[in-house]
DNA sequence: GTTTTGTCTTTTATCTACAATAGACAGATT
DNA sequence: AATCTGTCTATTGTAGATAAAAGACAAAAC
């Protein structure tokens, strides 16, 4: 194969759902917009639709036929992309897997676990070593420099002076910038998650994520932001792993960030850096508690 | 071709000249050392220096027969690694020429235009998104963000942030860190140019990429020294481009970091953190100073 | 006149293949 | 005993090929 059909089969899986609740489905265009593929993608799926009996579809009429069915979805495997795959792969070998620093990778090895190419593993080690786990030697191997105590430190000092001064940006917006709706919302999230947290703590991770990433974002700094991907996706795969009192640190986090949500409604940039700092202090802990 | 050989080649050259120096070679793993290739490379040297005449190679016996001529060396343009080739190609593309901000980036195009196969172009693609100046749509072409005043801006705060950091470890390193003998070499250098300015000034730039990022290294923090890539690459091309008052830039620029130096050896954070912002101010300054 | 569709071309994502390079091991040499 | 050489194998860097996906343009439909 020379390229997985993954955006046409997970496209087509979201139009499926939009197909349940209409009995005619927009233009070619339209659709395009709404899934966020192009139209070649769309005529892909309408012609798909229209074997299996779904839809009539001549020209500008596409009628609903009959209601999707579990087995007209495709498997949820066949719709991830393959970096997706890749990544998914080489973080558990290195973050669950007892995974040495200083150990060699080795592409072709990896290609061949994972059952793909050379090319995907290498552009992926590529884009991948921004974020300092891996190193190459050229011409020969990488090096995994490894998920250490050192890494988790060096990290933590660069997020901690980025963010501070995000969070100092952030109390001097302007009343009408739609951050703060953001933050509005993002702020019920945390209460209701809390109101429930025995049964809700797991969606923590992904509310943690989007609350950083907001308070980065008004650095309006690239480099600041872009660096929030590092943090993320440590923070993402170390969630997955370490579960250990999990109810309890996120209930912790979430009042923390709450404390903190405040403060950046005060405007008072003092506040805000001391609810900061401590919700950071307490972030680099847990962190740290989890390396050996 | 399925590689260059530039490997070869280069190590082939510097083997030339250390021909000139002896009457015999070492042996094959000491020459792989001092070249920095493996003896397979080394060997492939030495089996060509035998056609040519230039030795005789008899297993632990290499006696030089000739010293080498002028045309014996391979051509500097080949002994480039495909890399470094793309990669001023591109530079050239994006700062001299004049690409505006929103351009799309053709993978194909670049590649026909270079006369290189469209992985080596892709991987660089890859490799160069993380200077924040292109980025991707998936399954789709890149866009040229451009070298513009935001740019700078964003990339002078962070690197601002960053280098006050590293100044402050800097002072308090301890007297026997081998950084200090560096810092006295690289003063040396500074009373060197400046003392004969108008023949040297154009020797600053290769010296303020050394100097700042022995100050960088000082803060023991990976993503702090990786930054550095990017400032030194925007330097790097930056001074190529823009050549006015090229000698008075530079000698301002000189003296700056000898007071600079001079106080991270008073050991006084007060007074580095003075110097440095100093510096830094008027290194904005003229980086802004160029762009329209 | 604007939007949509049908058709066609171009580009990207990925695989495979192969020369260059690195690296391993046993036997030879000092 | 240590190092070096000869030989062999494995891996990387790069090109080229191909299906998937994007996108351009004119004719058709509203």
């Amino acid at each position: 194969m020379a390229k997985q059909n993954t955006v046409f089969k997970d496209a087509y899986n979201r139009c499926l759902k939009l197909l349940a609740d209409t009995s005619s489905l927009p233009s070619e265009p339209e659709l395009g917009q709404v899934l966020g593929v192009s139209r070649t993608t769309v005529r892909a799926i309408l012609g798909r639709f229209e074997e299996l009996q779904l839809i009539t579809w001549d020209k500008r009429k596409k009628s609903v036929l009959r209601q999707p069915r579990p087995d007209d979805y495709f498997p949820t495997e066949e719709t991830d992309s393959l970096a997706e795959i890749i990544e998914r792969s080489f973080m558990r070998r290195i973050l669950a897997g007892g995974a040495e620093p200083g150990m060699q990778i080795n592409e072709l090895e990896l290609a061949r676990e994972i059952g793909t190419g050379t090319t995907s593993v290498r552009e992926f080690l590529i884009r991948f070593s921004r974020f300092g786990l891996i190193e190459k030697r050229p011409n020969s191997h990488w090096i995994l420099k490894g998920f250490t105590r050192e890494f988790a430190l060096e990290l933590t000092e660069v997020r901690e002076m980025f963010e501070l001064r995000s969070a100092a940006r952030f109390v001097a917006l302007p009343d009408d910038h739609p951050a703060w709706d953001e933050l509005t919302k993002i702020e019920a999230l945390h209460r209701e998650i809390l109101a429930d947290i025995d049964k809700r703590y797991r969606e923590f991770s992904e509310l943690d994520e989007q609350f950083h990433l907001l308070v980065h974002k008004a650095s309006s700094n690239r480099f600041i932001v872009d660096f929030y991907d590092i943090i993320a996706i440590v923070f993402h795969y170390h969630y997955q792993w370490n579960k250990t009192n999990a109810r309890q640190r996120n209930a912790r986090a979430l009042e923390e960030h709450l404390a903190y949500i405040e403060a950046l409604r005060s405007h008072d940039p003092a506040r805000a850096e001391q609810a900061c700092r401590r919700h950071l202090q307490s972030a680099r802990e847990t962190l740290l508690q989890s390396i050996p």
